[in-house]
RNA sequence: GGGCUCGUGGUCUAGCGGUUAUGAUACCACCCUUACACGGUGGGGGUCAAGAGUUCGAAUCUCUUCGGGCCCACCA
């Protein structure tokens, strides 16, 4: 046989599933469905390190499934609408969405994006995945934008979706609202300004601020209700500096007394607090900033300036005029948008909402029906439900989504739904059928609006299921099984999962979920451009094979993140030739035998094929129960260790004396043992490793009856009869027994294949003899001894102690 | 600041109340023994992050401390 080419073998087996449609999804089936919920990736660049680890270990789980005889639905996704695709494009072909009509950016989205997903295809396709490629979904397609906006008639209809003009979180690069997932924490250098306000005694007080341009949106001051130093100021008047307009000072328990100088000016809206202050206070609305980040009229001689550059300009402009006490360089948190890392401001727009802060606890109910792996991954989301604070903002002043199906009344100003017969529908080119049912009139505003990505991304299980175009399926598949993703959007994607399944059909999503950690560097250090530390997966496959690549997802245990270490590499590919060995040999010794006659023919069993059966059927069971428990990593370990240190070293070794020159009984038991065990192991380590496996087992000579492909071969079945502690021990004592024969070889310089003369086993217990005895011919050809006798009873002469009941008596 | 999580030979990892603490990888020595030198055999290497407690007994349970990670909160 030739010597062994991954890339080859690989692309040669992925080629054969696709022929032979093993990975296909059969509807009419009778067999019990298991239903996956893939994530799509995000259609923003090529596939690295953290798919590949996520995607494989979800792909184990699946094609365990379906060795199990489950019919697997397994479609697959490409996330291709929103902001993240919007700016790939943008930077791609270098062009600015907002410049041009939405259809013809969408266009241009659409064509630009099919090639990248071609792309990332090729890279997923490469891994080995047991997806069907035939049921692949875009979130950008037709039947996906009709699946979210029935999504969005449903929840109007349930009275959960409202527009309203209200403060709101906004990022002004991206020009668009943005919701509190949407969020990250971004550590950034600022000064801390204390300001002089005059009171109308002509006194000053001073307040610290690291936002200072928003002077001109100043309504109000506050200090803390219990704060001593300041009660004395409630109910006084405070000029502004440089707009010296007069605010009312007020008290309120949200002041931190320990923060700056303790008093605290309140504007519209610099932060959180401002806005909360405003609502509680009833407080004036003085918006100073633009949607596209410049300050506006009400700002004064500071008219049309950027933020950055208003702050610079005013806080010069203070200093100048004698209108600070200090100035203190900072380093603080800000709340950026994730996309962009632009600071959040909070800007007064017409927005649409989802309302659900009435619903945490129905989420939280319906988070706990959900069955979690690893189970405490769960606390991140009920941490998070119990900390959300805003309805849903799901409106995006963007281009590339899905549009709302929604138009307004030109003359009286009432929402106009789309007719869900109609969906999808695109407002800005599509009109309303019908006139205005509350005035009569014809002419509408379209919404120009689209959806938030997350408003679709949430929707996968029922874009899987197809909700409202192929109802038959939908309750068919509905709820799905399982839904593997990353811990890092537990609290998107995971959650608006929920919220949309609550929303719609009151019920879980799926019932199982797995959350994988992430691919770290090989320092443990996170993967990214800016540390030149991204491993990129399809090097990985072209220097190690996608088994190997698989061999690594699955080395930690679900949930762990995983450094990219050469060495599990380097250890797979040991493994991977080590099976194709171990198949050469099995068909070496087995060339004109037939499995499926040696299977009928009567055996002669040896000790050694009782213990390697009882441990292979040991070994079923034991993985079978991790791979329920989505503990793959540790069915891995314990099929490779009995793979190697029993199969291998041991059992072939001692068969081939038999094999060799047995008797025809002898050797066919042998021959039988042999296959059965190698085929059962193929088995074990195919989910995780199936083109290695499918190689082997295509090659089997002695397989008479082969399926198409071992992947929709029967996942072994424990036989519990087999399975005999007598066997196990003595296999474990025989080897123990060996293993000391060869220390004391090596000790003394001998070769391992040197003739012992005599070699005394002195059993403390007498019980063990029995164990032993079965195995005393093993021993004595493995170890090359003329004579291997067994006694009962304290050992005499020079002696080899291997533990407190057996000791060796070797003469040369 | 809060929640969750991790910390075992150089490196990665199993074990989760009683083992001489598992295996991999790297290292050293010997061996090309008819599947495999991408192999075999053997060896050195760990006070199981630190401290205290519970227990006859702790890597394993509890508490404290230190260090890493993820998420959240704070952000005047």
């Amino acid at each position: 046989m030739a010597q062994l080419d991954l890339h080859t073998v690989e692309k040669k087996w992925q080629k054969h599933w696709d022929l032979e449609k093993t990975n296909a999804f059969i509807r009419e089936s009778n067999k019990p469905l298991f239903c996956i919920d893939v994530p799509p990736p995000t259609v923003s660049g090529r596939m690295h390190l953290g798919h590949a680890l996520g995607y494989t270990q979800a792909d184990v789980i699946a094609r365990y499934k379906k060795m199990q005889g489950f019919n697997l639905f397994y479609p697959f996704g490409f996330d291709d609408n929103g902001l993240a695709t919007e700016r790939f494009v943008e930077k791609e072909l270098n062009i600015r969405g907002n410049t041009l009509q939405r259809s013809e950016f969408t266009k241009l989205c659409l064509e630009h994006t099919k090639k990248a997903e071609e792309e990332l295809m090729h890279d997923f396709k490469a891994l080995g995945l047991a997806a069907d490629w035939s049921l692949v979904y875009r979130t950008i397609s037709e039947e996906v934008r009709e699946i979210a906006q029935h999504s969005f008639l449903d929840i109007y209809t349930k009275g959960r979706a409202y527009r309203k003009e209200s403060p709101h979180m906004f990022c002004t690069t991206c020009n668009t609202a943005v919701a509190q997932a949407e969020l990250e924490d971004s550590e950034k250098e600022s000064y801390f300004i204390d300001l002089l306000f005059e009171l109308e005694n002509k006194e000053k007080i001073t307040i610290s601020t690291t936002r200072p341009e928003m002077l001109a949106a100043c309504i109000s001051i506050f200090v803390h209700p219990d704060d001593k130093r300041y009660l004395g100021l409630v109910g006084k008047k405070a000029k502004v500096p440089i707009f010296n307009n007069w605010v009312a000072i007020r008290k309120d328990a949200r002041v931190n007394p320990e923060k700056g100088t303790g008093i605290v000016m309140c504007c519209t809206f610099g932060d959180q607090t401002d806005m909360e202050w405003y609502k509680a206070h009833n407080l004036e609305l003085k918006i100073i900033i633009n949607e596209n980040g410049t300050l506006n009229e009400k700002a004064g001689t500071y008219k049309g300036m950027k933020i950055k550059e208003a702050r610079e300009r005013i806080t010069a402009e203070l200093e100048k005029l004698g209108l600070t006490s200090g100035k203190k360089k900072i380093v603080h948190a800000v709340n950026v948008h994730e996309r962009c890392k632009t600071d959040i401001e909070f800007l007064v727009t017409k927005q649409w909402f989802i309302k659900y802060l009435d619903l945490k606890q129905e989420f939280l109910n319906q988070a706990k029906q959900i069955n979690w792996n690893p189970k405490h991954m769960i606390s991140r989301l009920e941490n998070w439900i119990s900390g959300l604070q805003w309805d849903w903002c799901i409106s995006r002043q963007r281009f590339f989504g899905v549009p709302f199906p929604v138009w307004y009344c030109k003359k009286c100003g009432a929402i106009k739904l789309a007719d869900e017969k109609d969906l999808p529908v695109d407002p800005l080119k599509d009109t309303p059928k019908e006139v205005c049912e509350k005035c009569g009139s014809k002419e509408f505003e379209p919404e120009k609006d689209v959806l938030d990505t997350w408003f679709t991304s949430s929707l996968t299980p029922q874009i899987n299921a197809k909700w409202k175009i192929d109802e038959k399926l939908f309750e068919k598949i509905y709820p799905l099984d399982l839904r593997p993703q990353g811990h890092d959007i537990i609290t998107l994607w995971a959650f608006n999962t929920i919220v949309k399944s609550y929303l719609h059909h009151k019920s879980i999503p799926w019932k199982n979920m797995m959350v994988n950690g992430w691919a770290l560097d090989a320092k443990g250090r996170k993967m990214s451009k800016s540390l030149g530390n991204v491993v990129k997966p399809r090097e990985v496959i072209e220097k190690y094979s996608a088994d190997a690549l698989r061999y690594w997802a699955c080395s930690v245990v679900l949930g762990e993140d995983v450094p990219y270490n050469e060495k599990e590499f380097v250890a797979a590919i040991r493994l991977i030739n080590k099976i194709y060995n171990s198949s050469k040999f099995v068909n070496l010794v087995t060339e004109n035998a037939s499995y499926e006659k040696l299977t009928e023919k009567k055996k002669k069993y040896a000790s050694e094929d009782l213990w390697i059966l009882s441990r292979l059927n040991s070994v079923i069971k034991s993985s079978t129960e991790n791979m329920e428990n989505y503990n793959f990593s540790r069915a891995l370990a314990e099929t490779r260790d009995f793979f190697w240190l029993e199969f291998c070293d041991m059992y072939i070794e001692e068969v081939k004396d038999r094999i060799y020159s047995g008797t025809e009984e002898e050797k066919q038991t042998a021959q039988f043992v042999l296959i059965e065990t190698f085929l059962t192991v193929l088995k074990l380590f195919t989910p995780f490793m199936p083109h290695i496996t499918e190689e082997c087992y295509q090659s089997l000579n002695a397989l008479n009856k082969k399926s198409r492909s071992i992947t929709i071969e029967k996942y072994p079945k424990t036989d519990s009869s087999l399975i005999n502690e007598f066997y196990e021990k003595m296999g474990e004592l025989k080897m123990e027994i060996i293993s000391s024969i060869r220390k004391y070889k090596n000790s003394k310089g001998m070769a391992l294949n040197k003739e012992l003369k005599k070699v005394i086993i002195y059993l403390e217990d007498g019980k063990l003899k029995e164990y032993l005895e079965p195995v005393k011919g093993t021993i004595s050809k493995t170890c090359k001894i003329q004579s291997l006798e067994i006694e009962v009873g304290k050992a005499k002469g020079a002696i080899i102690e291997i533990n407190k009941q057996i000791a060796l008596l070797i003469e040369e």
